[in-house]
DNA sequence: AATGAATGAGCTTTCATTCAT
DNA sequence: CATGAATGAAAGCTCATTCAT
């Protein structure tokens, strides 16, 4: 169930275009906030270069066309994804608590605009061109998973826990997290919850998950 | 949580157009089999119009715009969500085989191709025009929710089920089911799962679920 | 040798486009003066659509393609070839005067600057698409041996010229005629030729062919 | 009627540019490679400079503009003419025999790959920079005119051959050959002759233009 | 001399929309 | 009501040319 977040789907590589310059920044950023601004197909490169501030004709110096500027600016937010952001606090005893901040601010993070808007613009281009949302999916959702998993394995080897299949465990506890919550906010029915909200449906899910996975109380502590 | 699908959403009510007449029902199904092919920016109203076998200008008489045709186009597929679809058997008196056929219906269906591409498109203009994906959202994952949260109601009702918040352990369930493989679907990094896969998912969830919250034995059954 | 000018080979059909409206030929004509004052690749549609006083749109309205456009044209244009125009007086009894005067009216012909121009344009586009020059070459020299070689069958029938290959003299016939003024014309090394010196290099390519091919007295005449 | 292959026109002179370093060679080498796959409008700066192997900066070091460097390379090409490169043997007594195997060795030339590709892009650009083609010219039909013209003569000063006009026999000669086959070939209406085709065509070229103008048998040979 | 990053005008083509018939 | 010809704004992309290094 779970892809490990490796080798990333490509599609168009950079091909040319001068190494590193500044230059090449420069164009990301104004790629960056044009398509933020108004999506994949609204986005003009003519708008995009104005954002930029460089001309039409170098951003096709750097990339070979508006998938592959958009597929680099993908890319280059894939480090930038909720879920390798937000960690499990494995040092914190308490494992409800633990996993309510986990959760929190996953929720909080998932549902900032910003990741909304990156998330629909990805999920709109999947059919044209794949790569960026297979690379998103798998720096997103399952390398949420992959973190999650890895904590239950470890209270499952500190014997706190008791599961047969902590990825399955792990991908059902993002699930409960995010989808109330999430769902909504992408479909547009609602906006982004503040803390507070985010932590009273974290600890819904937390609660649901601890029922079904008790945790096995440490005789000696 | 749940959000009632009643009154939905609008933004550019048809204005003019003739109420009801065959014409605008080969519009609809030209529409329909245009943007399923090609998705929402790709499709052009010349598109549009060869394959509904009319006129463009006459597209103009019963929409305002290619956003109103779309947006009435998912409107008017908002009974065909996969949510609307599929119920769960309250007669059946195996409470987890019933929720095991619900979810393996509701995965098989979610994620058929025709609603991945429609979700998708939906979520693209959500940006844009949001009140398709409000209304999608609405016929669509709230529905499922109530759905399920009814038949947790009765449970609970006959004693079968003890819950304090029945909506919210719909949503968890409901979560639990599709976000596993939907999200990889949705995000291109899987095709949709054949039977035998959906079910072996729905099993996982249900496990889970009714390990959080056990069925109470019936004494006289 | 000769290619009959049947079956002209196509390329890109005129495809959709009204039927045969003024409009239509206000294009051409546009087209026509556009092409004619800039050849095929330094013409752009711009330019043609403002000649031609219609929108940029129209033009694709009713063709396809710059390609196709210019394809048409050629293809309008073939009935006016040189040699179409130009026949060979089968009634004057005097062979050396009729083949001058059909000599002289081809290379006023052949070496107008219309006629250079369009020449140009169809061999500059060759290489790219040989439609249109391959129909220009069918109807214009194909079709010119192809008069000459019938005057020469009926002469050759009438006892008045012993021939073994007509189709052979009237390619060397014709290239006699053309090559000496046509060629330095094409290059850009001198202009057309007034009325006066294309009847003096008439007068010289008949006197070779004549001298190669004498003519037979007739007895009873 | 024949231009002597002296005295190139020139239009855009090469301005500033070293004499003629190595680079400049590449240069050319680089341009000649890109012009003949592509043709003068279809390749770009760029194409030329990567062929090359030097920046695009340096291409406009060496020449002035695109055009100056296409005039260039045809300027240097000139020498390598068809009709540079064949010449009739003189030394042969047989005289038929010497204009067959001259004719046949210019067909194949003229309709070589090459020699069509540069006699198209040289017409094509005839209209917006006319001295490639008149250089083009000079070189060319000029020159073999002038190879065959001085043939003549000496066979007329042997008293082999009576000719009022050496001149324009050449260049009736010269028309024969060439037209019938080359015409099809510069229109893409049909591909380059072999051998033996070639050398039916000459043989009739040949045919005709010794019966126009008949050898004079030697008494004492 | 040589580079190659940068430019900006210009290209062909598409398309939602309008409107006279 | 229905048509389909006509539009014009804009899109993605190319390319000859320049210039600071």
């Amino acid at each position: 169930m779970t892809r490990p977040p490796q080798e990333p789907a490509t599609q168009t590589p950079d091909a040319g275009g001068p190494a590193h310059p500044p230059k090449r920044d420069q164009i990301m950023a104004g790629a960056r906030r044009a398509f933020f601004a108004s999506g994949f197909e609204a986005t003009s490169m003519g708008e995009i270069a104005r954002k930029a501030g460089v001309s039409k004709g170098t951003l096709y110096v750097y990339f070979d066309s508006k998938e592959a500027l958009f597929t680099a600016l993908v890319e280059e937010m894939r480090g930038q994804c909720a879920e390798q952001l937000t960690a499990v606090d494995a040092a914190d005893p308490d494992v409800a608590r633990a996993l309510t901040t986990y959760a929190t601010q996953l929720i909080l993070r998932l549902s900032a605009p910003d990741h909304i808007r990156l998330l629909r613009m990805v999920i709109a281009a999947a059919d044209r061109f794949p790569a960026p949302a297979q690379n998103f999916y798998r720096a997103g959702p399952c390398h949420g998973a992959a973190i999650v998993s890895g904590y239950l394995r470890n209270l499952h080897a500190a014997g706190r826990l008791h599961l047969s299949d902590p990825e399955r465990a792990a991908w059902q506890f993002n699930a409960m997290v995010m989808v109330p919550v999430m769902s909504g906010v992408l479909m547009g029915d609602r906006s982004a919850p503040d803390a507070a909200e985010a932590e009273a449906m974290a600890r819904g899910a937390v609660e649901t998950f601890l029922a079904a996975f008790p945790l096995i109380d440490q005789p000696g502590s």
